[in-house]
DNA sequence: TTCCTAATGTTTACAGTGATAACATATGCG
DNA sequence: CGCATATGTTATCACTGTAAACATTAGGAA
């Protein structure tokens, strides 16, 4: 791979690979455009070429990371359908948290709002997945002011459990026992 | 306040009230030693006389939003007691975050966990609010799981609610209406 | 094929950052 | 009064993101 060739062949892909694996080892502050260009054998502002700023970046890996969360819920809850397939995303979502701490966050500060009306989101997406879930759990009759607020609840549940272990605010252990408990109390009460 | 005396008088607090007031404008990151020494009106270096490095400044500012955040909690509930005064503190929790986002971010950051068996949270902090109200609502014969579940439940409802309308995943004034049936049905289903 | 334009990389440079070390000044205690 | 110590300052370093000017190459038009 130590090609001393001018031009790189596929830099750009390179330098999301090369940044995807510096995140699964630092937070997204500490990611450095020259050491991303460092590490793949190019000079520093060679990435400019493929990303207008270091922001841009994070973008494509916000991106990246999303469509790889979609891809691990979908594969969970492929497994079984309905409501334990729900269940089933909930859980993938806190697992990929838990797995790539960095992207995770990443996805959630350097992405538009996945659930606001004016942002469609492509099917099989962890947006399009909730809505679809809840959408099928309270049946054609449920108001869009329902099915919001259902949505807004399981999304904060899943959410707020996966920050607060990342952040260590909580025994991660315990709380990775807790997670059935979490997530399941809202299934029972037909929520 | 322009004294041009050799000596401050109390350059730690400046520094502490010219952070916070620049973390009312932005993130944390952005904040930056030299922008605080200069608006202070003090040399660059000044503050390490005070903070050994800006993540121990950063602590500080933490600590500072933690027990902002637990007062406005315990005024909330103050109105009312009980299952009522909880809730209340749930909404403290939402608002302070929303009002405060980048010190509510920081809380989260840069603390040692809340609700580790380890760290034992002064009496009237947020951690020690939600443990007392949840273990005042479950009663004396819960199990100590059962009590953790609960927590964890309630924290991460209103934690992820607020990361979710703060990360503008979610349309914010809609999700703000929301707030109450998110809060309230823990309520009901006797949780 | 040949040529030239656009795409892609490089070098150089700048302003801003956190941090360390060496030096300056004032405060308050004996 | 005098001096140790707390507190501020200046100079400097390594690193960052980014812009501008320059170099090389790839690929289509002639």
């Amino acid at each position: 791979m130590t090609r001393q060739s001018y031009h790189h062949g596929d830099l750009r892909a390179a330098v999301v690979d090369e940044a995807l694996a510096l995140l699964e080892k630092g937070s997204p502050e500490d990611l450095s455009l020259r050491e991303v260009a460092r590490n793949v054998g190019v000079s520093a502002t060679a990435v400019y070429r493929h990303f207008p700023s270091k922001e841009d970046l994070l973008k494509a890996l916000a991106h990246h990371g999303l469509a790889l969360l979609g891809e691990q819920q979908r594969k969970s809850a492929a497994r079984s359908g309905g409501t334990e397939g729900f269940a089933q995303t909930g859980r993938a979502y806190v697992r990929f948290a838990l797995n790539h701490p960095n992207l995770f966050r990443l996805i959630f500060i350097h992405s538009p709002g996945h659930m606001r009306p004016e942002t469609s989101s492509p099917e099989g997406s962890p947006a399009w997945l909730l809505r679809h879930y809840i959408g099928q759990a309270l049946g054609p009759r449920a108001t869009p002011e329902q099915v919001f607020a259902s949505v807004l609840r399981a999304w904060a549940l899943v959410h707020g459990l996966s920050m607060l272990i990342l952040d260590g605010q909580v025994e991660r252990k315990a709380a990775e026992a807790m997670i059935d408990q979490v997530i399941a109390p809202d299934r029972r009460a037909g929520k």
